[in-house]
RNA sequence: GGGCCCGUAGCUCAGCAUGGAUAGAGCAUCGGCCUUCUAAGCCGGGGGUCGGGGGUUCGAGUCCCCCCGGGCCCGCCA
């Protein structure tokens, strides 16, 4: 808002003296100023001058007594380098800032516009362990900021719960005698996962004959038959309620709970296949190894067309994942003319309704045209995915709009597998986490971990603290902890999950951001909270500094809602809080004498609150007013 | 074999999408700073052929090509 003022007046001033299409952009270092334009350097080649001469005779000529924010221009070595009054701009940043408030950096421009994410998404037999987490945390982040730029967004959930991982477990239940309750008092999500799956998969693995039985209930289920289905949902639905404890720790919220067996007994594929027949997407292989087989022709696409076509249909006249994708695709573009029925399953710790689908429900809710359809999954699906895409594309639907959030999973270092019992290969250095085969390290696990450790320093700190205190804090700083190092990475790179480096709570941490909030807060807290946005004369260079990235974030929130890099957020909370960290080394706000200048760094100290707490709030970090 | 991703300080990573001025953090290490707003902090030192080579450009860590190293995907599984 204040920066976009500042460039528009450096554009506007370029334009007056005859440049076309002013390049400005905010100075990387303050000595050039505020904002720098390289337009000299562009026109040098065309009018085959030195660029320097060029950019002298421009600042030359710019006439500033127009320019309301900007005070200078200095043409150095071909840069043009704006300044700013900084009795001005600083006023300016600061009323912007604490009168929108909560507001601030937010945007209209998803106003009436509808976004659906889905994400998560963890088979229901086990507790969720950190490279869910990941999932999580980016999804949810995903809802946060484009709701915060004005979209209504739709979060859903998709429960796998009729695949092969969940004949294990009701294998394990209802065959070989493990009890329906945990033993321990454990919970269900973690028993169901530690110790049935895990084991039974084990038993599988050495007795043909249990296979066999696994394959025998897998039917079953599918079937819907009475007592097999019936047990499945109750297993499922008991995971479900745990793991989704986890998820709200992580602070995610949910509107809807989809179903894989309720959405296959809507039927839409049959509709979408028959709609895929039509434009001539599928053809039945009449011959060769996959005769029998209903293929959807990929010789059109540039890369996946090398890789030969995709069975959608078996033979045996099942339907394949990919198939049930591409027609579960459809429905959240809105393309099929049936949609689910829903009853309200619970509600969350927000009060929010979760629906469920049910085939017996009585609600309506048709998600209506989305903007974007974002499937938050991990990277490995990545040629899955596009094959579902590129067939809602040969169907006619708006594909551009259905777009594969992926992310690199999150692997153990070999030391932390080490400890769980793992053997590891000469030279190995990770271990990617496995369900199966009990290779993990559980969300919840890591977060008590944390938090255990937290306790000890919030006690340490702070000794007249009651217990309800030191554990309310120590979860929101676990939580913070465990979300930023899970948002922080680029989603391009595996994340190696090292225990001990997991626990460190300095530097380019959770931690640190709210830390730097509370020290904010204390501040406040010590004053009338009375305030001025009217700058002295001279400004501080950290003053400066602070109230820049300030100006930053609406831009920053702008453009992460086109690039997705949710890592940019995370970057930007941390340069905030660093920066913030300096002035409040180098600025004194309540030892200072001067009335009005104590009251205009109390503008500055809330200013940094709001927008940090906005950005905590983007990326989930629960702002901390006292740690 | 085909495709995608990664490679920046001892370690973990920003910066690359939209090329711009001496390449930045954190951890680790060494040295400073708590009778003054929370030291989970701040300041300083050492540490870099930005994997290698070519190209485009006034200008390349950033764009293009080739190569090397590592990871992932390519199933009548989900």
């Amino acid at each position: 808002m204040v920066l976009k003022k500042l460039i528009s007046e450096a554009e506007a001033l370029l334009r007056w003296v005859g440049v076309e299409k002013p390049l400005i952009q905010p100075a990387r270092d303050p000595r050039f100023g505020e904002v720098t334009s390289t337009s000299a350097f562009a026109l040098a080649k065309s009018l085959r001058r030195d660029p320097r001469k060029i950019a002298e005779e421009f600042a030359a000529k710019i006439d500033l007594s127009n320019a309301r924010l900007i005070n200078s221009v200095v043409a150095v070595d071909g840069y043009l380098n704006f300044k700013v009054d900084w009795q001005r701009y600083s006023e300016e940043i600061l009323k912007t800032v604490i009168g929108q408030g909560e507001d601030y950096g937010k945007s209209n421009i998803g106003l009436g516009k509808k976004i659906i994410i889905e994400h998560t998404s963890v088979n229901p037999n086990k507790a969720l362990h950190v490279g869910h987490a990941r999932n999580v945390c980016l999804g949810d982040t995903l809802y946060r900021l484009f709701s915060f730029l004005g979209y209504d967004v739709v979060v859903l959930n998709y429960i796998d719960d009729s695949g092969t991982q969940m004949a294990d477990v009701i294998l394990g239940f209802k065959e070989l005698g493990y009890p329906l309750e945990p033993p321990d008092g454990a919970r269900f999500d973690a028993y169901c996962g530690d110790t049935v799956y895990v084991e039974v998969s084990r038993r599988i693995e050495e007795d043909p004959l249990l296979a066999e039985k696994r394959r025998r209930i897998a039917k079953l289920i599918e079937e819907r038959d009475d007592e097999y289905y019936r047990l499945n949902r109750e297993i499922v639905e008991k995971v479900l309620k745990e793991q989704l404890k986890t998820c709200w720790r992580l602070g995610a919220r949910y509107h809807i709970l989809n179903m894989e067996s309720d959405i296959l007994s809507y039927d839409l594929w049959s509709e979408v296949f028959k709609k895929l027949i039509r434009v001539g997407a599928v053809y039945k292989a009449e011959s060769g190894q996959k005769a029998g087989c209903w293929l959807l022709n990929l010789s059109g696409h540039p890369v996946l067309g090398r890789e030969g076509d995709e069975i959608l249909v078996k033979s045996d006249g099942s339907t394949t994942y990919v198939a049930r994708d591409i027609a579960y695709g459809a429905w959240k573009l809105g393309d099929t003319s049936r949609d689910f029925k829903y009853k309200v399953w619970m509600r969350d710790p927000w009060s929010g309704e979760i629906l469920i689908t049910d085939v017996k429900g009585d609600i309506e809710k048709p998600l209506g045209e989305a903007e974007k359809v974002i499937n938050v999954i991990d990277i490995r699906q990545k040629r899955p995915q596009e094959v579902v895409r590129y067939a809602l594309e040969l169907m006619g639907l708006k594909s551009d709009k259905y777009i594969h959030f992926g992310y690199e999973v999150v692997a153990l270092s070999i030391k932390d597998a080490v400890k769980i019992g793992y053997e590891p290969e000469p030279g190995q250095e990770f271990v990617h986490m496995s369900g199966r085969r009990g290779l993990y390290v559980k969300t919840d696990t890591l977060l008590d971990m944390l938090k255990e450790k937290i306790k000890l320093e919030v006690r340490e700190k702070h000794p007249g603290w009651s217990e309800e205190k030191v554990e309310e804090v120590s979860e929101k700083i676990a939580v913070g902890a465990l979300r930023y190092s899970l948002i922080k990475p680029d989603t391009d790179k595996m994340i190696i999950l090292d225990a001990d480096e997991m626990l460190k709570l300095e530097g380019d941490t959770g931690p640190y951001l709210q830390y730097s909030y509370a020290r904010a807060c204390r501040i406040l807290e010590k004053t009338t909270r009375e305030y001025s946005t009217k700058a002295p004369v001279e400004l501080v260079e950290e003053e400066k500094q602070l109230l820049r990235r300030i100006a930053y974030f609406p831009e920053v929130v702008e453009d992460v809602g086109e690039s997705l890099l949710i890592k940019t957020l995370s970057n930007y909370a941390y340069m905030l809080a660093s920066d913030f960290s300096r002035f409040y080394e180098k600025v004194p706000v309540l030892h200072v004498d001067d009335v009005e200048l104590r009251k205009f760094r109390v503008a500055e100290v809330l200013a940094f609150k709001i927008v940090l707490g906005n950005v905590l709030r983007l990326i989930g970090v629960q702002p901390v007013e006292e740690m």
